[in-house]
DNA sequence: AGGCATAAATTTACGACGTAAACAAAATAA
DNA sequence: TTATTTTGTTTACGTCGTAAATTTATGCCT
C-alpha cells in the first residue's frame, strides 16, 4: 500500500491535456501562441512549460537553448508565407503577393513578429522563403548583384514597415496618440501629419509603399534589359 | 582619531573617475557606449554600475527604470542625424541627406541600433527629428496622408536596412557564411546570389534602395502637383 | 556656525530568469 | 529479462530589474 501511494504520486507527474507527449512541434506551437498572447518580452521558458504542463528544463530536450526556440518559432510563422507559383502571374504580382503574405504576419502574430527583429531566418521554411523569393526575381534574367539590391530593399521595407506598424499601435494603447498643445505648437509638421499614423490607414501606407519599391524593381529591369540587349543586339522577349 | 578613520572608511564609497557626480548625460553616454562595446542583451543596470562606479540602485534617482534609460539613449543616438537646412539643395537631396545620416548609425552604434527596433522616438531629439524630416516633406506641397506614405515608406526602409545589415554581420561572424553544399544544391537561387549578401556591398544595396524611394518620392510629387493644377489651374512653381 | 529639508547613493531583499548538473522514470532494443 | 537511450524532474548557481529602507551629502534658512 505504502508502494502503491508513492506510485501514485509519481504518476501524477504528467495528469493533464490530451496530447501527453512533448515534441518540438508542440513546444513551438505552444510557445507562438504564449508569444502572441502576452508578447515576447514577458515569454519564457518557465511559463512555457506552465503552458505545457511540464518543468521548463523538461523543454531543453528538445531545444538547446532558449534562443534556438525562438528561432524554430520564426520559421513556424514563416512557414504561412506563400510564394505564388510562376502561372499565377507577371513577376512583380508574384512578388507583391508573397509580400503581401508575409505582411499579413504582423496582424496574425502581433506578438511573435518582432522576433524577426531579433533572430533570423536559417531554418528550413526561413531558407526555402528566401530561395523562392530570389528565385522569381532571378527568373527574370537579373544578375545576382542586381537582385541582392532589389531583393534586399523589399525585405527591409518590409521588415521595417511590420515593426513600425507594431510601434504605433502600441503608441495609441498607450495614450501616445493624444498629443500635447504644447508638443503640437513645438513640432507643427508632425501635429499636422498625426492624424494618418493610426491604424487605420495602415493598409493604405503599406500598400503605397509595396507600389513604390516594385516600380523601382519594373524600372530595374527596364534599364537592365536595355544594357544587355545593347551588348548582345538581341530583342527582348 | 576612530571618527577619522570611519570617515576615511566611507569616504572610499567614491574614489575613481574625473566627473564624478552623476547625471542623465553622463549615465546616457556611458550606457550607449557600454551597449555599442558589449551588445544590447548584455547590457545590464549593475553593469552600468559598475561602469560608473556606483551602485545600480543609484541610477534610478535619475531614470525611472531600465526603458526611460533605453529611450533616453536612442535619444542621445538620435542626436547626431542632421536634417540639412533649406538651402542645402533641392526637398529630395535634403531626404537623401538625412536618409543617409540616420542610417550612419549602424556604423557608428552597431550595438544599440537595434534599441530603434525596440524603443520608439517619443523624446527631444527623436521628436524633433521626426518633426524636421515631415517638414521637409510638407513644405513641397504635399499633403499630410500622402507625407505619411512616403515617410514611412522611407523610414520603414531606414530601419529594416539597419536591422538586416547588422544580422548579415553576425551570419558572417558566425560563420554562417560558408554554406554547406547541400544547402547550396537545395537552394540554387540563395547561392547564387550569396556572394553579395557580405558587408562589402552594404554601401551599395544602401544606395541603391534609397534611388528606389526616392524615386517614388518625385514621382509622388509629379502626379500630386498635377492633380492640384488640374483643380485650380495654376501653374507649377 | 548649526539645524533641517531635499536629494543622492547604498544596502538589503524578493521574485523571476536561463540553464548546468545530477538524478529518476519510461520507452526501446538486445 | 536486462541494458540503453530518451524524456522528465529536482536542485542549484549566478544574473536580472527594482521596491523599500537606510545612510550620506548638499543646499537653505536663520
Amino acid at each position: 500500500m505504502q508502494a502503491m501511494t508513492k506510485e501514485l504520486v509519481k504518476k501524477r507527474r504528467r495528469a493533464a491535456g490530451p496530447a501527453m507527449p512533448l515534441s518540438r512541434e508542440r513546444i513551438v506551437d505552444a510557445a507562438l501562441a504564449l508569444i502572441d498572447a502576452r508578447g515576447h518580452e514577458a515569454f519564457s521558458m518557465r511559463k512555457l512549460g506552465a503552458e505545457l504542463d511540464c518543468e521548463a528544463m523538461a523543454l531543453y530536450n528538445h531545444f538547446a537553448n532558449k534562443n534556438l526556440l525562438l528561432d524554430a518559432v520564426v520559421d513556424r510563422m514563416l512557414k504561412k508565407v506563400v510564394v505564388p507559383p510562376r502561372d499565377f502571374g507577371p513577376w512583380i504580382e508574384r512578388t507583391r503577393a508573397y509580400s503581401q503574405s508575409f505582411h499579413a504576419l504582423v496582424r496574425i502574430h502581433p506578438g511573435a513578429f518582432p522576433l524577426f527583429a531579433m533572430r533570423r531566418f536559417h531554418e528550413k521554411h526561413g531558407l526555402a522563403l528566401l530561395d523562392e523569393a530570389f528565385a522569381t526575381i532571378l527568373d527574370e534574367g537579373i544578375e545576382p548583384r542586381l537582385a541582392v539590391k532589389l531583393y534586399r530593399t523589399l525585405a527591409n521595407f518590409l521588415a521595417g514597415t511590420g515593426l513600425n506598424e507594431l510601434m504605433l499601435l502600441t503608441d495609441v494603447a498607450t495614450g501616445g496618440a493624444t498629443r500635447t498643445t504644447a508638443e503640437n505648437e513645438s513640432h507643427p509638421a508632425l501635429a499636422a501629419v498625426s492624424p494618418y499614423l493610426g491604424p487605420a490607414y495602415f493598409d493604405e501606407v503599406f500598400e503605397y509603399g509595396l507600389d513604390i519599391i516594385l516600380a523601382g524593381f519594373e524600372e530595374a529591369v527596364r534599364s537592365h534589359r536595355a544594357k544587355s540587349e545593347k551588348k548582345t543586339g538581341s530583342q527582348p522577349k
